[in-house]
DNA sequence: GGCAAATACTTTGCGCGCAAAGTATATTTA
DNA sequence: TAAATATACTTTGCGCGCAAAGTATTTGCC
C-alpha cells in the first residue's frame, strides 16, 4: 500500500491511506496527546496535597537537581518556554517554595533557589510518584522504552 | 534496589530512590509531557496553512469519521472535556468549517456537521501528516508500540 | 401529571504553552 | 568609547484543558 512507513499507523485491514484510521486512536499523535492530558489529570489530585500543578512540579524537580539555576537553565531542563516559565516561577515564589534574585555576576540573569519549604516538598513528592505508579499496568521494560521513544520523538520534532 | 517497578525509571547506575534521576529526562512522565508539547509545536506551522490548531484538527478528524455527531460524541472520540470542546467547536463554526444545530429528537443535544469547506480540509490535512512523519526517525514498529503504550497508559490513568 | 434525578451542554476561573514584542544588561565591533 | 548585536528575562494575547457551577431538556418514578 505504501512503500514508506506511515506516521498514522496502518489499520490491521490495510485500507488505502485516505480511509486509514477508523478512529482517532489509530493515530500515534492522538494517543500521545491524550496520554499527556491523562497524565496531568491523574497527577492533579495528588499534587494538590503539595499545592502544585504538574508544570510547577517539573520546575521544582529541576530545582532539586540544580539549585540556584538561572531561568534559562530551568528552561533547558524543563523544556519549557521562558515566557511560560516566568509566571510559573513567580507563582512558586508567591507560595514561598523558591526565591528569585538577580545574579550579581550578570544582572540580566536571575538566580532561582529553593527555600526550606521547597526542599521539604521533595520527600513528599517522591511518594506521589509511587501512587501514580500503582495505577499503571505497563511493566518496567515498557515504561523504559516508552520513555526512550518519547525522548527520540521530541528530538526529532524539535530538529530543523 | 526496589522490589516493585519504578514509574521513574531506574538509572543505569542504580542509585537509591532519593537520588534517582540525574535529570528530568530519566522520568517517563516528563518525557511524555515534553513529547506532547513538541508534537503540538511541530504541528503548529503545518496546521496554520489550514487555519487550525491541533485540538481543532482533532475535532475535525473526529467529524470526518462521524459527521453529525453530538458534542458528547465528539467528547468521547477526542477525549476532550465538554467544557473544552464547546469553545473549540464554536471557533470552528466561526471559521465556517462546521455547523451546530439543535437535535430535533432531543433538544439538549447539538448536531455537529462539517460544511463543504470543512470536508475539503480533509485532503489537505492528510498531506500534513506526511510532512510531520518525515521528521520522525522512529520505525513503523516503534510508532505502533508507542501508540499502544500511550493508549494503555491513558486507560490506566483514567481508571478508578 | 408532577417532581426528582439524569443528561447535554454552557459559562467561569485559573494555569499553562508559546509566539511575538518589549525591556534591560552585556558583549562585540567599528 | 560609541554603536550594533546578542543575551536574559518580562509582558501580552490567544487558545486550550479542566474543575466547578449554572441552565435547559429529558427521563424515571410516585
Amino acid at each position: 500500500m505504501s512503500e514508506t512507513k506511515e506516521f498514522q499507523v496502518e489499520n490491521k485491514n490495510g485500507l488505502p491511506v485516505e480511509e486509514q484510521g477508523k478512529c482517532l486512536s489509530d493515530n500515534v499523535c492522538f494517543a500521545l496527546y491524550t496520554a499527556a492530558n491523562a497524565l496531568v489529570r491523574a497527577y492533579r489530585p495528588l499534587l494538590e496535597e503539595c499545592g502544585l500543578t504538574y508544570p510547577q512540579y517539573l520546575v521544582m524537580q529541576a530545582l532539586w537537581l540544580d539549585n540556584g539555576a538561572s531561568l534559562t537553565g530551568l528552561s533547558q531542563a524543563t523544556r519549557l518556554d521562558l515566557g511560560t516559565l516566568t509566571p510559573i516561577v513567580k507563582r512558586l515564589e508567591a507560595k514561598g517554595l523558591l526565591s528569585r534574585s538577580v545574579d550579581v555576576k550578570d544582572e540580566r540573569k536571575k538566580v532561582i533557589e529553593t527555600t526550606d519549604a521547597g526542599l521539604e516538598l521533595k520527600q513528599h513528592a517522591l511518594v506521589l510518584k509511587e501512587q501514580l505508579l500503582n495505577k499503571v499496568t505497563l511493566g518496567e521494560t515498557d515504561i523504559t522504552s516508552l520513555r526512550d521513544m518519547c525522548l527520540t520523538l521530541t528530538e526529532d520534532l524539535n530538529r530543523k
